[in-house]
DNA sequence: ACATTAAGTGATT
DNA sequence: AATCACTTAATGT
């Protein structure tokens, strides 16, 4: 139950201009907002899906794991949900996916018994899943080709600029570790291509800081 | 001052 | 492009 007016003012923001007034109204009864600080595990691969998390604000992270080795599958914004958490739903099996908060976030959880309910009962929602089963599919093979058919040196690029176009900012806050990790790669050949974009004057590399030049 | 963690590098596969 | 082995640099206690 969601009861101040300025977090109803928030969702309204992010969400509102997607369902009708009816929705809303249900959503703010049976809602309840987290607040997910940065890094933090929202959902882990085997999880059982018991709300569908709508980020409002804030960016999430999607990534496979497997045998102690990850994969960046596509980030979710604001007003954005998993489509990975509504297929769990429905059918009441476990989540085959980790969802990390990029940074402080917060997220609107739904409880996953009002869902199929409210795809009856409204088109909006209705509408809203599929679309977001749409782009998250179109998300997921541009990440596929990225794999397929880019060199390692041009995705960490695209990786890179991925995350200052998310974050608003050129400064991005990770280890080579991490990026390493979100590129299922080694922390020995990141370090080696970031250090050979800082050599091209694309980057500027610190401690646990990367600087961009442009976007 | 010392320990820990992040990043850099040559050599090998 | 990955791994090993090692060095150097930054940061926390």
């Amino acid at each position: 139950m969601i009861e101040s007016t300025s977090q109803k003012e928030q969702i309204k923001e992010q969400i509102g201009f997607l369902f009708e007034e009816e929705l809303m109204q249900e959503i703010y009864q049976v809602g309840k907002i987290k607040k997910i600080p940065a890094d933090s595990i929202l959902v882990d691969n085997g999880d059982e899906i018991l709300h569908i998390p709508f980020v409002i604000d804030g960016s999430v992270k999607i990534s496979r794991d497997k045998d102690d080795s990850e994969l960046l599958l596509y980030y979710i914004e604001s007003g954005d949900t998993c489509t990975m958490t509504l297929q769990c739903s429905v059918t009441g099996s476990v989540s085959e996916v980790r969802a990390t908060a990029l940074e402080d976030s917060e997220v609107l959880l739904i409880p996953v018994m009002y869902m199929e309910n409210w795809m009856n009962k409204y088109p909006s929602w209705r509408r809203y899943i599929l679309e977001s089963y749409h782009s998250r599919m179109l998300e997921l093979m541009e990440t596929v080709d990225a794999i397929a058919f880019m060199r390692l040196d041009e995705r960490l690029e695209k990786y890179l600029t991925d995350q200052a176009k998310l974050t608003g900012s050129l400064e991005i806050h990770h280890t080579h570790q991490q990026i390493a990790e979100d590129l299922h790669s080694s922390r020995v050949v990141i370090s080696r291509l970031l250090k050979q974009l800082e050599q091209k004057g694309r980057i500027q590399l610190y401690r646990n800081r990367i600087v961009l030049g442009s976007i």
